[in-house]
DNA sequence: AGTCCGGTACTGGACAGTCCAGTTCACGTG
DNA sequence: CACGTGAACTGGACTGTCCAGTACCGGACT
């Protein structure tokens, strides 16, 4: 089974994909009917269960997908440049994009459509945040470390630390946006909410 | 229309309540039927419409209830003492509750359930979100401030600072909570989590 | 002509909300 | 203390709707 060929049935099978992940992002898991995402797709519901064996598997398919694009965001970590000079404008560019990513409209329906139906599909809650959540903190732990050896930033917990960055910077946007519909948040808002978190995880661990 | 009343009708009323609350927290909305709640509060059906006109209605009413308990809170909050020699003590302490208060699995379960509905029901996760954490972290600027003008801090935003605070505890466990069924932390992970988040707050703000 | 594929109609089950016929309970009256 | 009365409650049947998953048919391509 070829996930990206050219054929006729991949390329309903893509259709599939993209029609049901919008569908769920817009109405939820139960709010989304099978008919619905066959009409979406402009296929026929038989089609569907040809590609995909029922409801659940090709939402499961369809949430982890999206954890390979956590990839983009662990390489921007990896790669954060060690320089003493420019610690805080360097750190407040890294926050601006973590804060970018998560506050990203289709992220946060994602997100909360995770949680929703954690109970319902535990094992892709945990995948998603390990896969996701937790690669990242983890090389952001790592990074940390690094500049610790270099006496750029005083650490001797680097996870701990990395927990506390991510605290600062995402518990008030991402929380809010969890309550309410899909806060579209301002450039400036972001902007603030990344230097006066920089400024406080620099005055705790520098 | 008494609400804790002891009539049969109040009794009746209060049994359905509870039941509803326990079956939407353990199911949640779609997958709690109406025939189960008054199966579960030993009433007919017929009674839980008579004491509420619909589903949503009745899960309105559970939903608001809870928001009365954050009172303890910010009691808490505002009783906070201002004392030099045990700030770092006493903040502790604070935070220690809050992690309590916050990683009970009763409230995960319910924060779980007003995400998960927020598209449903916009205007319950907004009242949750002002009437439940917005007071709380309102409360805490307050005292937060309190404490800057004994130089005991040093907060020039102090609803920021509220929020920092709160990141810094609350952003790893409730994040996890949210994707796990949900954990049940031991108190050592919550008193680690609580001093470590509380060193980091005092390093930056004192 | 045979084989595959997509469309449509169907099945079985769940569930919100209504209706009704009969029962229990609280309570004031004789 | 009986008794009657009205309100609240019960059980269950019933309607209309929605939906996941399946069966079947007719047309297209080979």
């Amino acid at each position: 089974m070829e996930t990206s060929g050219h054929g006729r049935s991949a390329l309903k099978r893509q259709a599939i994909l993209e029609a049901a992940t919008s569908a769920f992002l817009s109405s939820g898991y139960s709010g989304t009917s099978m008919d619905d995402i066959a009409r979406l797709a402009a296929v026929s519901k038989q089609t569907v269960y040809k590609h995909f064996s029922d409801k659940e598997k090709l939402f499961a398919e369809i949430i982890l997908a999206t954890t390979d694009r956590v990839d983009g965001m662990v390489d921007l970590v990896a790669r954060f440049p060690a320089d003493a000079d420019t610690l805080e404008e360097d750190l407040t560019r890294l926050a601006r994009q973590f804060l970018a990513a998560l506050t990203h409209p289709r992220v946060l329906r994602l997100r909360r459509l995770v949680i929703a139906n954690a109970d319902t599909f535990p094992e892709l809650g945990a995948d998603w945040y390990e896969q996701g959540f937790e690669r990242v903190l983890a090389t952001l732990a790592a990074t940390f470390e690094h500049l610790a050896g270099r006496g750029l930033l005083r650490i001797d917990q680097p996870l701990l630390a990395a927990h506390h960055f991510s605290g600062l910077l995402l518990w008030i946007p991402v929380n809010k946006a969890m309550f309410y519909g899909s806060p579209q948040y301002t450039e400036a808002e972001l902007d603030h909410y990344a230097t006066a978190g920089v400024r406080a995880f620099l005055a705790a661990y520098r």
